[in-house]
DNA sequence: GCCGTTGGTTTCGAGTCGATACGAAAAATC
DNA sequence: GATTTTTCGTATCGACTCGAAACCAACGGC
C-alpha cells in the first residue's frame, strides 16, 4: 500500500479557479450595462482601496498580475470614460497617481459588482470565513515570494505598523503617519507579520 | 455606535479574486512554450477530470463560465494542435464527447500548471485547508444557485450516490454503475447533500 | 408530422493581452 | 557635474479571447 498522497490542496485550487471564473461572468454581468470589462471593474475596485503608496500604474498591473502596458491601455479607457483621474506626483515626476472620480465612484457603488458574493457567503459563518481567510491569505503570501512578486495587505497585519497613538499609526518603512481608515486600505509595501498558531 | 459591518466576506472575495489573477498568469506562463492560452489548460484539466456525464462542450462551458460559441471556438484550437479528440455520442447523435488525447495527456503531465499552488501551499496544514474547502465549497454551492447555474462536484458529496458494494456505486439519477475511480471525477448533475455540521 | 427545445458550430466585431520600442525623469556611477 | 543605468509610464502592433447572433441538425412532445 503506498502513501496516501494528500489530494485536498488540488481541491482547494479547483474552487479558488472555479470561483475566480464565475467571479469573472459576474463582473461582466454587472459591468455590461457601461460596457466595462471585468478588468475594468477589478481596476476601479483596486483604485478605491489603495492607499497612498499604491494608487500607481505600476503597482495596480502588480495587484492584476498584468503587464504595465496592458494596464496602461486599460487606464487610458477609463480616463476617458471620466472614471478616474490621472495627475503627476509632486516628488518624482515620472510617477502617476490615480485616483476614483466621482462618476468612478458612483459607478462603483451602482453596480455593486460584490452583492452576488455577498449573497453567496449569507449563510457562511464568520468563523469558517476567518479560517478560509487565514489559509488562502497564507497561500497568496507564499506565492507571491515564489514569484518575488509584490505583497499586498494592509497595516493590520503588516509588521512596518506602528501604533502612535489610540488613533495614530506610523509607517515605520515610509515613515509617514496615518490616520485609522487609511490602515484599512490596500497597501504594495506590506510586509507579512510572522505567522502565529491559529 | 452603529452596528459593525463583517467585511470578512469582501476580504475572502479579494483573496479569491487575486489568486484567481494570479494563477491565471501562472498558467499563461506555462502555457506559454506550447503557444496556450490559460483557458486552453484550464480546458485540458477539466477534460481530464470530467467523468461520463460531463464530457462535453456544453458542460465544459458550464464550468468555466463561458458561452458555448466562446467554447466551440477553444476546443476547435485544441482538436487541430491533436490536443483532444471529439467524437459522435452514440445514444444522441447531437452531442459531442470530448477526450484528452494521448499528446495532451502528456503536455498536461509536463507543464505541471498546479505545481506553483502546491508549492504555495506545502505550509498549510491539512486541517486549515479542509475547512477552507468546505467553506468554498458551500460559497460556490449558494453562487451557482443564485444563478441557476450547473453545479459541479464529485459522489463523495453527492446525494444521488449510493454505495452497492466494496467498490461498487451507482448514480441514482442516471441509473448506472460506477466503478471507484469514476466516483472521483467531476460530475455536472451533482446534487449537495444536506450539510452536516463540521 | 409539426414545433419548440437543445447541443454545437460559424461568423463578426470589440476589446484584452504581451512583446517591443520608446520617452522622460530619477538614481547611480564615474 | 557628466555619464550610464534603472525605473515609471506610454504607444504601437499582432495574436487571440469573448459574447452576440444566426444557423443547423437532432431530439422530444404533441
Amino acid at each position: 500500500m503506498e502513501a496516501r498522497l494528500d489530494k485536498n490542496p488540488i481541491v482547494l485550487l479547483e474552487l479558488v479557479e472555479r470561483l475566480g471564473n464565475l467571479m469573472r461572468t459576474e463582473l461582466r454581468k454587472a459591468g455590461s450595462d457601461e460596457g466595462l470589462q471585468p478588468v475594468h471593474l477589478q481596476a476601479l475596485v483596486y483604485l478605491s482601496k489603495a492607499n497612498r503608496y499604491s494608487n500607481t500604474p505600476q503597482a495596480l498591473a502588480d495587484y492584476l498580475g498584468l503587464t504595465k502596458g496592458t494596464v496602461s491601455q486599460t487606464l487610458l479607457l477609463l480616463d476617458r470614460r471620466g472614471l478616474i483621474e490621472r495627475f503627476e506626483d509632486d516628488i518624482d515626476r515620472r510617477v502617476v497617481r490615480l485616483r476614483l472620480s466621482a462618476a468612478g465612484e458612483r459607478l462603483l457603488y451602482e453596480s455593486q459588482p460584490a452583492l452576488p458574493w455577498q449573497n453567496a457567503t449569507r449563510n457562511i459563518s464568520p468563523n469558517r470565513i476567518r479560517n478560509a481567510v487565514s489559509a488562502l491569505r497564507e497561500a497568496l503570501e507564499t506565492l507571491q515570494e515564489d514569484n518575488e512578486g509584490t505583497m499586498f495587505g494592509d497595516c493590520q497585519t503588516c509588521s512596518w505598523s506602528q501604533k502612535l497613538s489610540q488613533r495614530i499609526y506610523r509607517c515605520g518603512q515610509m515613515g509617514d503617519r496615518l490616520s485609522g481608515p487609511e490602515t484599512r486600505r490596500i497597501c504594495r509595501i506590506y510586509r507579512a507579520k510572522v505567522e502565529e498558531a491559529v
